[in-house]
DNA sequence: TAGATTGTTAATCGATTAACAATC
DNA sequence: TAGATTGTTAATCGATTAACAATC
């Protein structure tokens, strides 16, 4: 199969998130042309994500809700579990740990660390803060391969080598630094201000 | 002047952040493959955005840090203010109302709101929470066209509704919900999980 | 000079949009 | 039936990459 590009990805979420309130709506069936105003977008488009992964819409009636997210759920792989560690107990890493949505995607906040005594120990969304000693440690034995990262930014480059020694395959990236790593190791940077800044850019 | 793409002012802002560090290490001068490196991407492409807004690349040297990063400051309109008010004062909302770097871009937060009584009054960074219903006055006040929408995603789109009224022109939205806007409003969904999900896919 | 780099054009690549037959 | 919608191909559009002369 060819590969899937980001932005391919990136749709198929957004209609996923709207097939959910559909579902909760009680809605049984949407078109190609009702998801693309929502969106924005046009609706060939819309048609053209679908097919990678439904082949059963009906014509004059559209896509069948929950028979399309469930396909989507699978062609993502939603379901399957993702285990991730959160670095940098601040109010950002807080924000994520009790972060509802995750688990709806398989991601798993396997533990949430800082270097701060203040606030190991600390209890939040049913997990506690540990030590940034204990990281070796929790992520060879609950297998996490994704860091988020929330620490402040001028240490951000050196947490981030701590975690490519300790095995962690793919690092999200909340701070504003553009990390240095090798090569086989993925970084999201989320580039908060940069994904911003188009929108109020010559207005 | 054509319309720039939001890819290229995303680019730009990322080739600001690390001059930033450039000029704080004290490199007078950086070529566009050093800049391609850390970025990973191709050097001609770094080319083609600096000439946007920067006319004086030097021969075998590159370009000069300072001024390349004045002239993407210049370009970018960074330092011109933008006032935001940020709705939704829990952790998230908080974390954002913290946000060292927002200035860095002349985004300066104007206010910060929720409707739970126990968060008004509190402070962070300087700022009192405000109870919703003193929205609209400070939006009036401060002029503010930008609101942070960091509220829970069940109450997003009644909030995004009072924004609207109260004059707001951009939402910024921290949701996972597709707002529905009239078409004179401009939205910036950062839909977190759709942006992490390419990483992972596949691997 | 030799070699690295910019500025710039041409070629390629991929993503989006338009169009429409087939379907129900 | 008439009309709305899907599935799918073709056309367009825009973004990226390759290439290289000019420069210092």
């Amino acid at each position: 199969m060819t590969k899937l590009s980001s932005k391919v990805i990136q749709r198929l979420a957004l209609y996923h998130g709207l097939l959910s309130d559909y579902v909760e709506k009680g809605v049984a069936f949407v078109s190609s042309p009702q998801l693309a105003v929502m969106l924005k977008m046009d609706d060939s488009q819309v048609r053209k994500d679908i097919l990678l992964c439904h082949k059963q819409g009906k014509s004059k009636v559209g896509y069948a809700v929950a028979d399309l997210k469930r396909d989507i759920e699978r062609f993502l792989g939603l379901k399957k579990t993702k285990r991730a560690v959160i670095v940098g107990a601040g109010n950002l890493g807080f924000a994520l740990a009790k972060y509802a949505d995750f688990k709806d995607y398989g991601l798993e906040i396997a533990g949430l660390f800082d270097d701060d005594e203040s606030k190991i120990g600390q209890v939040i969304n049913g997990m506690t803060v540990s030590g940034i000693q204990d990281l070796d440690k929790v992520i060879y034995e609950t297998e996490a391969q994704i860091a988020i990262l929330t620490v402040p930014r001028r240490v951000a480059q050196s947490v981030a080598d701590k975690l490519i020694k300790a095995n962690i395959r793919f690092i999200w990236n909340f701070t504003p630094t553009v990390l240095s790593v090798p090569d086989e190791i993925d970084v999201c940077h989320e580039n908060l201000m940069g994904n911003f800044l188009p929108f109020i850019y010559d207005k």
